[in-house]
RNA sequence: GGCCCCAUCGUCUAGUGGCCUAGGACAUCGCCCUCUCACGGCGAAAACGGGGGUUCAACUCCCCCUGGGGUCACCA
């Protein structure tokens, strides 16, 4: 059985986003799930469009993801080199054997830039490019290359009609009187896509070439190539679009940056979290199950059960995977990962119980200083805030008062254990004849300032005895102003 | 416009001819829990785009229409 080689192929041309990760995601779980390998390529033959930089926060998007490549420009693996632009003679030289075997030609007639191509041909259902030069003599062309005139090399498109099996698709068939005589080798001499995608592809043994659907109208340019050249076709899986709640393809300059994968790293999104959401944009495992861990994904993974319909992103069920995987996080782990996003003087003891009783209700680990602050600084607030709304000034105050009182001859034992302090302001309640609003909320304002918080319980914990009491005093003189 | 792809609740989806009175999840709306907000629990509302076939039987198969999307560079 043929060796399986995946390839995940990004133009570092900028950032990494949803659909290209979700791209890297599916080829990770096909090679694994087929014990194959997973190779990273980079594309860059386009000079101008190439983005400093953008190749290693590649490698550190999918890193972070948890998707590290097992071939690639860093780790090597017996393909070399890794990044395109490094193989430029391969393509030079399949270019000349293409123009050899007649399956490509020089083209002299195009100007760089506009290449004939007009928007109003277009529109007016114009036909395809076929090149003036489509049928110039290979000696004649080679002869104006040595005078100093400069051409492109295109792809010189037969008759008649191609088709493929895509994995998820099915059966396309294409006609090739609708095919354009595509560029293969631009006047610079670097390749396009189209040929650099293909002969690397072969030279690299590509098993399978998943890719987004956008790519399906110009895969019969590949197709002509590999039966052209002899070689045997990969298998073609395109991939369904990942859309923006517009229903259109998901795009930074009309979506924003909430495209980038960097963009939910930033803000604290948890790798497990967009592995999951990403994985189920397109695919299911049949069932009802909706959390997968990424090895579970390797294990369930099939190519069969990726959809053809396009799926709309949507952040809010984003939130909900992430506070699932929030949730399932040990207190250790969470404060690790809080780690990066929080101030470096925090006191580490503090945050850990804080993270403790935030656990629940997190969802972006960069928010997480800032709706926590109370703990971390004296809060303020207005002395109407201590009034619960069904009870008085009065009996708030003494629900402050009693519950100082109790929680000051509690020892430092006490103060350890949660449960012990909501037990302890129960009897309060009991004892005193107090309501829940009269003894625990104005608690929680003395001590967040907040109307929503966690349990002033909690509240007490996180504290501890010294500074719970300081603020639980600062409340009564407050109230008894 | 040409070519290509697609079509189940608002969204992600289950469904591969009878199991469908179309299931689950997110979101929404109720209720419960409750000092608040979350978490959690329970419940409600919510979909097979239309028309023809095929079949004893279509969400499931075929055709047409409609609708949506992608693509049409010396970018990938």
């Amino acid at each position: 059985m043929k060796k399986v080689r995946v390839r995940f192929a990004p133009s570092p041309t900028g950032e990494l986003h949803l659909g290209g990760a979700r791209t890297a995601l599916y080829d990770y779980l096909v090679a694994r799930n087929l014990g194959g390998q997973f190779v990273l390529r980079i594309e860059d033959t386009d000079q101008e469009r190439y983005v400093e930089g953008s190749m290693e926060r590649f490698l550190a998007d999918l890193d972070w993801l948890g998707l590290a490549p097992d071939e690639g420009p860093v780790q090597g693996g017996g393909f070399e080199p890794y990044i395109q632009s490094e193989r430029l003679e391969s393509h030079q030289k399949i270019a000349q054997e293409l123009l050899e075997k007649g399956l490509a030609y020089y083209d002299f007639s195009t100007s760089a830039g506009s290449g004939g191509f007009e928007d109003e041909a277009y529109r007016a259902g114009r036909v395809i490019y076929r090149g003036e030069d489509r049928n110039l003599n290979l000696e004649v062309a080679r002869e104006r290359l040595a005078n100093g005139e400069t051409a492109v090399i295109r792809l010189k498109v037969p008759a008649g009609k191609i088709e493929f099996n895509d994995l998820v698709r099915g059966k396309v068939t294409f006609d090739l009187a609708t095919v354009d005589d595509a560029v293969l080798l631009k006047s610079d001499g670097y390749p396009t896509y189209h040929l650099a995608n293909v002969v690397d592809d072969y030279l690299m043994e590509i098993s399978h070439v998943l890719r987004a659907e956008e790519w399906l109208p110009s895969t019969p340019k590949h197709l002509v190539l590999y039966d052209g050249l002899g070689w045997p076709r990969p298998e073609f899986a395109h991939l369904p679009l990942i859309l923006a709640t517009d229903k259109k393809k998901l795009s930074k300059r009309v979506h924003g940056e909430g495209v980038w994968i960097g963009t939910y790293r930033d803000q604290g999104y948890l790798p497990e979290a967009i592995v999951n959401y990403l994985a189920l944009l397109g695919w299911n495992a049949g069932g009802d199950q909706e959390f997968f861990s990424l090895d579970e994904l390797v294990a369930k993974f099939s190519l069969d059960r990726v959809h053809k319909a396009g799926a709309v992103f949507d952040p809010i069920k984003l939130d909900h995977f992430q506070n699932h995987y929030i949730k399932q996080l040990t207190v250790d782990d969470l404060a690790k990962r809080l780690e990066y996003f929080i101030s470096s003087d925090l006191d580490r003891d503090l945050v850990r119980r804080v993270a403790t009783v935030v656990q629940n209700r997190l969802v972006r680990l960069a928010d997480f200083e800032s709706s926590s602050h109370y703990f971390f600084e004296l809060p303020e607030y207005e002395k109407e805030d201590l009034v619960f709304k069904k009870s008085t000034a009065e009996s708030s105050l003494m629900g402050l008062d009693f519950a100082h009182q109790a929680l000051f001859s509690l020892d430092e034992a006490g103060w350890q254990i949660e449960e012990t302090l909501n037990s302890l302001l129960g009897e309060v309640r009991d004892h005193k004849n107090l309501t829940n609003g009269d003894l625990f909320w104005p608690i929680r304002v003395a001590l967040t300032g907040q109307q929503k918080s966690p349990s002033p319980s909690e509240c007490l914990w996180v504290l501890g005895k010294d500074e719970s009491l300081k603020r639980l005093t600062l409340a009564k003189d407050k109230l008894g102003q």
